[in-house]
DNA sequence: ATATATATACTCAATTTGACTATATTTAAT
DNA sequence: ATTAAATATAGTCAAATTGAGTATATATAT
């Protein structure tokens, strides 16, 4: 039994929709500042200590740090992962001491407020712009990345099957659909073949040209990806969206929070006619008033679909909208 | 940062399928047996300690003691949750200190060799007998469950809509139909109700008739129902049930295993159509020789599958047959 | 030879999905 | 006041999928 030098971290990819685009909490400060130099100090997800002799769980330390360091008092909160790896954190010393980071996930409603001490939200596709498939292919694909993954797969003449494999699943590169779950899977694969700047500060890859999309603290960014991954999943076979609307909503808000959040553009009538053919939405026979257009019926979430339906999601339909 | 007296364990649910049942390894010391009384050790999952300046990831570190102590070597293996609640582990002590056990699901196919140092291959029904549909509706659930937990919802009249609404979504007490998913809602039900013996153990409540189900150490129970709740939900969109089968199977083999994990009968011939249209296996070519009837074909798994569908799983349909 | 067990092919109706058309009701621009 | 643009909502229709069968083939056990 080792007992010396394990520490525990705790950090929250907290998520909300805003403005059209799916958004995280960044800090640019906290534990981490002493570690890095004042002029590069790096975007950085909310983190804290787990204090076993102040938290009674984990998700309880978690929330509190949170409300204390941020004011946000966080409704829905899962796990997501248990991050261990030797190297992850530079507070981790030579002696064999290690960082282990548990990382959650947090949905909040988009007018939460909080006391913005250093805090900032980021569009999730800042970090991972290949994600958002919303306005077509996104260009960056085929100018940049695609071209990289090629060099790297041809780099290792052992490894050429496996990676071109691997890519060809991850960023159906060849005859299948782009799946919007395999977040984590193509971030994965960026990193390896040293296409985000994450993994030339963790020299996988000796230095080359800079790296594709906004980089993150530590292992952060994949921390990231690890979320975004469960929301796109979840959001199909359980009532995540709820969390991060108003009580109230028109159809077109939840549709358009699903496409955030999916990064695809869906087909409206059909979706319409999923959410409310489920019963997963009833009206409350009051209108919307702020729209351009016809004025749209407000709903809201029909707590009793979780109860009637085994998987009561939004549906998420396979292909897009033309 | 406190770092004081952070343990971090390593639990892995290891199963396979045998013999028409899903079975977990379970062993009988290990760390835990200096505080239990010998005569009253109980069954345990395979426990490891986490040791940083061995382990360079925590799935390796899972890997290797398995190995070291079963001389199995696993294949598939995920993350599934880790537990950090206070008093979960009696090796805890008054000062604070604390254990954070991280929970890893590996499967094996039913023929794998180990050591057998105390270990033993144990039903997973035997611990949640509840979950096995397969010879229709537990008698269980209507003889000492359900009154129970009617019970359980009046005794507390301050709770009792939020304890029958909860009740009624994890056990599809009212309309709905039984979740093959829901295997922890249920198991947290019942341990809150205090109708296992663990609950009993932690002292949640007072000591009433023996428990449902046969108990395990520790939240082991509890991580079983984690593990046995992400197989079945995952089992649907990705390839997992190849994991348990021997390289070639016949159609039935495949549904029996599929049928032993998801705890439910299925439609024989939708469920050939679908895995066949599917495209997820491919006849070798050869038949089975120990049939009873006529002779099946011996199928494999199509490793292309991955790659062309995006949701490549044994596609449970939601119905039993008759 | 017969009963029983299993495999496999095929049918058919109900439901769900994808892709449309048509129409209604509003605001913004002219 | 009229028109264009934006949005909401209803409805249609064919294709695909699913649930529930029937029918038939090929083996073993007695």
């Amino acid at each position: 039994m080792v007992a010396l030098d394990i520490n525990i971290g705790l950090n929250a990819v907290i998520m909300a929709v805003t403005e059209g685009a799916p958004r995280v909490l960044t800090v640019h400060r906290g534990v981490l500042s002493e570690y890095a130099p004042a002029e590069d100090r790096p975007t950085a997800l909310p983190f804290g200590p787990f204090e076993p002799n102040r938290h009674r769980t984990l998700e309880l330390g978690l929330r509190e740090w949170v409300e204390e360091q941020t004011g946000l008092s966080l409704g829905y909160v899962e796990q997501l992962y248990t991050f261990g790896d030797r190297n992850r954190d530079p507070r981790e010393r030579a002696d064999g001491s290690r960082v282990v980071s548990i990382g959650y996930l947090a949905l909040v409603r988009e007018n939460s407020h909080f006391r913005t001490k250093d805090a900032e939200w980021v569009n999730c596709y800042d970090f991972l712009p290949w994600e958002d498939w919303r306005s077509g292919r996104p260009s960056l694909l085929d100018q940049f990345i695609f071209p990289a993954l090629e060099n790297w797969i041809m780099a290792e003449p052992e490894e050429q099957a496996q990676r071109a494999e691997r890519t060809s699943i991850a960023f159906a590169t060849t005859d299948s659909r782009w799946d919007i779950e395999r977040v984590l899977d193509r971030y994965e694969l960026l990193y390896e073949a040293g296409l985000v700047v994450e993994a030339k500060r963790d020299a996988v890859l000796k230095k080359t040209e800079a790296g594709v999309g906004r980089s993150f603290a530590l292992d952060h960014r994949r921390m990231l990806a690890t979320a975004l991954a469960r929301v796109r999943g979840k959001i199909k076979y359980r009532p995540l969206v709820f969390e991060l609307l108003a009580p109230t909503f028109t159809l077109l808000k939840l549709q358009n929070v699903v496409e955030a959040l999916s990064g695809v553009r869906l087909h409206k009538q059909n979706f319409r006619r999923l959410v409310t053919n489920n019963r997963l939405v009833e009206q409350t026979g009051n209108m919307d008033t702020e729209s351009r257009g016809r004025p749209a019926a407000l709903f809201e979430f029909r707590r009793d679909a979780v109860r009637e339906r085994s998987q009561p999601g939004v549906g998420l339909p396979v292909r897009q909208s033309p």
